[in-house]
DNA sequence: ATAGGGATTCTC
DNA sequence: AGAATCCCTATT
């Protein structure tokens, strides 16, 4: 969970095997446990897929969700303890032009284009090809510490946090986990938090 | 071998 | 509200 939360404003550098340069910074995360967390894949312990979850921190791990999108996870801890954090959504900062013809979605608001685990890997090229791959060099995909005026501003707004999405399957003890972690009001969140003030749910009588 | 389901997104 | 889509997991 302190990983969930310090990774919001740091930087994800994309340099694609064409040499195009995408980036952007983190607004939303969401952490998964080791096995015992049952909305984890680690949930069925160490198998070919999530084999980078039980690896060494600092690595990628990279999966197909639905048969269609990718979702890229920072893997957490040390080596042998499962973890991982989920980034949801990216402020894009370079690339922008690249991401928006990658999402072939001419009229996406720039904030729309990585808002979204899927959207957030098609604008910047991340296929499961980076699955396994060390984010701490700078090769290919990696993260930088969060620049000093985007660390201001996210300290000024404030964080969100919430339930996890989508895990509804892993029962109300796993699903109701505020372990979602956003950037307060940011417009590139995938969706508003519950409570947020800006965006209400459907209108009570 | 095969069935069931999903850490999503877009359109109707 | 519902479809698209295919890999992973579990079961036979």
């Amino acid at each position: 969970m302190q990983l969930a939360r310090s990774l919001l404003g740091c930087v994800v550098v994309r340099v694609a095997p064409e040499g195009t340069l995408t980036a952007g910074a983190i607004v939303e995360t969401e952490a998964y446990d080791g096995p015992a967390d049952l909305a984890s894949h680690a949930r069925f312990g160490r198998t070919a897929r999530t084999a980078p979850m039980f690896g060494a921190g600092g690595h990628a791990y990279v999966y197909l969700i639905y048969g269609l999108h990718t979702c890229l996870n920072v893997v957490s801890g040390p080596e042998g303890r499962a973890g991982a954090v989920l980034v949801r959504a990216l402020a894009p900062l370079l690339g922008e032009a690249v991401m928006r013809e990658r999402r072939g979605r001419p009229h996406d608001a720039a904030a729309r284009l990585a808002a979204g685990p899927g959207r957030l890997t098609q604008a910047l090229a991340i296929g499961r090809e980076l699955d396994g791959h060390d984010l701490t060099l700078p090769h290919q995909l990696w993260l930088a510490g969060p620049p000093a005026a985007i660390s201001r501003r996210l300290r000024q707004d404030g964080i969100a946090v919430g339930p996890r999405i989508g895990v509804a399957y892993a029962g109300p003890r796993w699903a109701t986990r505020p372990w979602r972690f956003g950037w307060r009001g940011h417009a590139a969140l995938s969706r508003p938090f519950p409570g947020a003030a800006g965006e209400a749910g459907r209108g009570e009588p």
